[in-house]
DNA sequence: TTGTACGCGTTATCAC
DNA sequence: GTGATAACGCGTACAA
């Protein structure tokens, strides 16, 4: 038989590299993942025989076994049914808040030697391929951004047992972890922020409204301005491009030319706005003040720079890496949550 | 022994699929991949039972035997060694350029079931532990990105025998399958067109020299001028973004202050260019023509609007994918190169 | 400390 | 058309 095949015509294996060594595959496997209960002076003839092989352990194999892959999916999920045309890749591909995230997880991942892959789930064949590529044990667990309200992924994902983290609070209770930065209380600096500045008549340029995270920041904004009095505040909804915030600040100027004060969910929207009021011949922040939110980069490509709400994205993202480690190290662990605390931060748009 | 293990108390496998529709694994096999020789009376009893049993095929023994994950890695990559606050990240996720890549990519795979992980490759750890994920079997093939001439990812991937295929000419001869577009054509597009409008006194803002495709956008352009008469052209390097293309600007108008065309060589640095000509008080394109490179949507953000060479990106990411189809299908297919034609889109900005 | 032997869940090659 | 059965490459009790 050939179960000594001699001639590593395609891939080493295990056992070619045990012959290699003069050992059993056994001892092979146990120097390879690191199993102490090994001589040293056969650790290093397997470690030679392992570099003259050019062996590589082959994960399916070994997650056969394991039922483990050392990896995560990151994935990105939007609920509606868009056209091909569709702006969502063009929103991720565009925000610099997702590179934020991605940065704080792998800051946390990499280092212990999880590699990250990065799903896109943009419509309803998307997820459906999707969801069986994660149930096929692709990967580990989950870390889920950016569903709206929606979104059947959450559910979905608890539903199929896979080890999840949202970056939202859900919409609906769920077992599943998440973390989540105060909106409210972020939009409440928004708010307290321009009026100590001296607006009147200020309003609001909201993400979309499926999403929980653009409720709260609308909500707590209008909130905030309620407990000063300010019984109404005029908003219009974007979908966090600059063009929408655009367009937006477009729409508000008509409706309520006298407005002096705004409040903008994301930064790459008050950007829009800003280029709008430019057009409109507003000074900002004489004429208009303009908050954002998120404090991204394109806060400091603004002219002028934005004030705007901090959100430590980077931090939320280590976090969100965290809870999903513990919870596929430990699958019966209670699900936790993770509030951050948004921060003002003066520039001079407002 | 448990060989029948009655209790599918962990996910269901063939086996207990088998037993639920009374018939062997086999037939079972047979059924979900799709192979004809089985009577339709037992396709459905078989179906029922894998309903019933919310069966999922187990990708890692699956892919064990058969060699193929169904799945492709699509690989960003940048060869220098960067700071923790390096611009990659931002880049990527700033850059509408990628979107339309992966958007191209996904409408070739997503109809033949292949799904797609995005993977990022940052500096020389990230490098290090994306080569073992993909020489470990993960993925079937990676298409890759935005390398550098310096990048060493193109030869460890031919050198590991992982079908492959570059969105640009590989630097140094390689065998192995690449999609361009042709650049040195696109950048004489743009020197006639500046040329045709009257401009006298060109430069040109360049991407990254460390990138065959910048080189080639500036030789191109230059060597158009030349023929034209132009001897010499300024020109100053930039890395892509909107805010190195408006300090190149100013850095350009400052040296040569008279300049009335300029070629940038990408989309979102021609935003940033316009920027600054306007800071500067210089009218666009009266005073000062502008062209970009791309048609990104960042073109049709810019005030005015830009002139600018098109790449069809989509097209490009489409091919890339076909390709490496092809190469997993035919491991040992020639290395093929598909070049692209830009043309020239006139909107406002020259 | 090391080797033996079994099992992980599938696909594929056989006979039937 | 269908069912045994042998790989696929690896981890890991268990025995030695």
């Amino acid at each position: 038989m050939s179960k000594d095949r001699p001639a590593p015509g395609g891939t080493p294996t295990l056992e070619h590299v045990a012959k290699v060594a003069g050992v059993s595959r056994a001892t092979v496997s146990r120097v390879i993942n690191g199993i102490r209960n090994v001589d040293p002076q056969l650790q290093e003839i397997v470690r030679a025989a392992v570099e003259q092989t050019g062996y590589v352990p082959n994960q399916a194999a070994r997650s056969l076994v394991t039922r483990r892959t050392n990896s995560v999916a990151l994935v990105v999920s939007e609920a509606e049914h868009r056209t091909f045309d569709d702006p969502f890749l063009g929103r991720i591909f565009t925000d610099p808040f997702f590179g934020r995230l991605v940065s704080g997880i792998m800051g946390v991942l990499r280092p212990r030697g999880v590699t990250m892959v990065l799903m896109l789930a943009e419509n309803d064949a998307a997820r459906t391929q999707l969801l069986g590529y994660l149930k096929q044990g692709h990967v580990d667990g989950v870390i889920l951004i950016s569903s709206n309200v929606d979104d059947p992924l959450p559910r979905l994902l608890t539903d199929a047992g896979l080890p999840a983290v949202l970056s939202q609070r859900p919409v609906t209770p769920l077992p599943i972890s998440y973390v989540d930065a105060a909106q409210s209380a972020g939009a409440k600096l928004a708010a307290e922020h321009l009026i100590a500045r001296g607006c009147r008549r200020v309003a609001t340029i909201s993400g979309p409204l499926d999403m929980p995270a653009s409720q709260d920041r609308l909500s707590g904004f209008r909130d905030a301005l309620a407990r000063h009095g300010h019984a109404y505040v005029p908003s219009v909804e974007g979908n966090f491009t600059q063009e929408t915030g655009e367009r937006a600040m477009l729409q508000l100027l008509e409706e309520y030319p006298d407005v002096d004060g705004v409040f903008v969910a994301n930064d790459l929207m008050a950007l829009g706005a800003v280029l709008a009021l430019h057009d409109a011949g507003r000074r900002v922040p004489d004429d208009v003040a303009v908050v954002g939110f998120d404090d991204s980069n394109a806060a400091l490509m603004s002219r002028p720079p934005l004030t705007t709400i901090r959100q430590p994205l980077e931090d939320m993202a280590a976090e969100m890496a965290h809870l999903l480690l513990g919870r596929i190290d430990d699958p019966d662990s209670k699900p936790t949550s993770v509030i951050f605390e948004p921060t003002l931060v003066v520039r001079q748009s407002a």
